[in-house]
DNA sequence: CCAGCGCATGGTAGCGATACCATAACACTA
DNA sequence: TAGTGTTATGGTATCGCTACCATGCGCTGG
């Protein structure tokens, strides 16, 4: 330890006090910023003793450490994480690459997945991917670039160029809402095909026979309608309509769609729905059309969105824990990332909730 | 220009063809990633023509640009935008500071800014401040942590350290979702209070004279109640109520409002709700309650949700083009990256949509 | 035939931080 | 008292890329 100001550090161009000047350092370009050897000036330490303050502080004297955060805050320095990722080989950052965050789907996951990272000191880069097919891999490639320390990816339908990249990359991944046998690193989601099943399962034993089916135009959705036909033709029911709409469906889709049904509909009829959006616009329109819900028609949606929770009637939804999901999600990256391990496979349980739509 | 492998430009521990053998560089490091060298090695140029291939393309032949393209899909290399950067001083990284994206108030101008940034090459890093008071300041210094190029923030309000911090980053920053006469940089948004008043012109237009107000905590909902209260006593009509919900309002708070609000309704009653979500919750406790939406009750809410629009009876609210925003925003601060100017204050009119409920 | 110019490309020197190892100071043990 | 270990700190050498300037080359015109 020194009085202020001892061994030079290689210190740049400074005023007395560590109050730089502003120094054309780099032909063209002025830079003013504060950096670490000026508080190591201020403080009389070396910059790596400011580098520990900040990253390992308990490997720090109190004393010292006081000084050097006292330089700090009245230099107002802010650390440069670009320059300390580059050297230390770590971004303190995460990309999540989701389709679209307009839909609570994606965005309860990722509210709850961007607060358990920061918690931590990670930030969270955001990569809309949209519905189209092909526009996950230039996103991929686009935030490998910055070196993430881990990411999410929606869904684990990747291309091999994708798989390709990431492998090579060689950070850790985590999959989220949907499940595969064999996730590309880490999963936490649910089979949607089963998920249909086990509405179809919740129909039956309420003894319905005639069954219809809206879903959206995505994988996931696809997936949902299909293990709900197939559970229905083995109860021996009868389906009218397996429609499939726009994704994300909206809730126009659901009331245009019910009106092309409504004809069809006999005594009774359970009706399965990709998203809340669809089943709420059906029993929206249901309630135009005078069809009484659920006597005549029983309605599930999917996802738990607010309006179905909240709206009259109150709609019958699968449930999954988005904010479980996206926690979880962040926990393991966080374990794999601090050279843990993490369960390659966590299966996030789809609940029926029972409403008066059915 | 050179047969392959001219001019050992530095070439690290190679094989041949560029193959890079895993070496330990830094002890207790192994690297394996491609890197630019290696990717000029194997193309015969000098590291700086392959830099030039990615960023400046048009300041390289294109037989070189050719070479170095082929090179670069065989080795498989993704450039360290962490390295370029630090280099640079260009991170081609924005962040936006929303207080949730749970809400399609903040997910759908968010969507439209990350889609046009994406465009011009930036990544847009997400940080989530929530309803609290002091929940920005931590962010920001976080975020400036990682020199964004450019920075979104949501509101005008913020505390003097975080004004001094913007300053001293020197970055260009665009305030949304609000409109002051002195915004910190740039600013695309509207303003609450008028907006408030537009909505009681509005109502009083239509012949009103009995009015309520719902309003979730939080300072710009606050305003567009203000605005609207005080315009609706200019009019010289009645307030019935004006009550205050939690952030951000929710459909449920609607619905509890109404009730309590409901046996203080006369023969004609027009209600602001601060958002659709209470103005849902409000026509659909209405329905519950037996109170004819519009003839009793006149409902308008704000913010043109999905569920106003395709619910029954359609909701009249206030839109703002959200999307609209969020391009403009993000169009701003890439033009003042780009050395440009942009417009340091851009209004957003707001416009009520007529519907069913009023 | 060569000065003068413009274009394509190369060489050098950082950008601002951290990993690693070295070292100094001090305590404790034998 | 020397030997050994522990703790706090410093010095050096990168991390992978790009800004800047230098250079070489072909072409033009007098």
């Amino acid at each position: 330890m020194y009085p202020n100001g001892p061994t030079n550090h290689n210190a740049p161009e400074t005023g007395r006090d560590g109050v730089r000047l502003i120094v054309t350092r780099r032909a063209g370009h002025a830079t003013s910023a504060v950096k670490i050897t000026d508080v190591a000036f201020a403080a009389g330490v070396a910059p790596m003793t400011v580098s520990r303050v900040l990253n390992t502080p308990e490997r720090v004297s109190e004393p010292t450490a006081l000084r050097v955060r006292e330089a700090i805050e009245r230099l107002g320095y802010v650390p440069n994480l670009i320059a300390g990722g580059l050297s230390s080989r770590r971004s303190r950052m995460i990309s999540a690459i989701l389709p679209t965050i307009a839909s609570p789907m994606f965005s309860v996951p990722m509210q709850s997945f961007t607060d358990t990272l920061s918690r931590a000191g990670y930030n969270v880069m955001l990569g809309l991917s949209g519905y189209e097919e092909g526009g996950e891999d230039p996103l991929i490639r686009a935030v490998l670039t910055r070196r993430p320390d881990g990411l999410l990816l929606t869904g684990t339908n990747h291309s091999p160029a994708a798989r390709r990249l990431l492998a090579d990359a060689g950070v850790p991944v985590v999959e989220i809402w949907d499940a595969t046998e064999t996730p590309t690193d880490m999963l936490v989601g649910f089979d949607h095909h089963e998920l249909g099943a086990i509405v179809a399962d919740f129909f039956a034993a309420a003894g319905h026979t005639r069954f219809a089916v809206l879903a959206a135009k995505d994988p996931r959705a696809a997936a949902r309608r299909d293990g709900f036909v197939s559970r229905v033709r083995q109860h021996g029911g009868t389906l009218l309509a397996a429609h499939t709409l726009t994704a994300p469906g909206s809730i126009m889709d659901g009331r245009l769609a019910l009106r092309e049904i409504a004809p069809q509909l006999g005594e009774r009829t359970a009706i399965f729905c990709s998203s809340d959006n669809l089943a709420f616009g059906v029993v929206t329109e249901a309630r135009v059309l005078g069809i009484a819900v659920p006597e005549r028609l029983a309605v599930c949606g999917f996802g738990d969105f607010e309006m179905s929770r909240s709206g009259e009637p109150p709609i019958t939804t699968v449930s999954v824990d988005g904010a479980g999901m996206g926690r979880l999600a962040a926990e393991n990256l966080l374990a794999r990332i601090g050279g843990g391990t993490a369960p390659r496979r966590v299966l996030v349980p789809p609940r029926i909730i029972e409403r008066a739509s059915t």
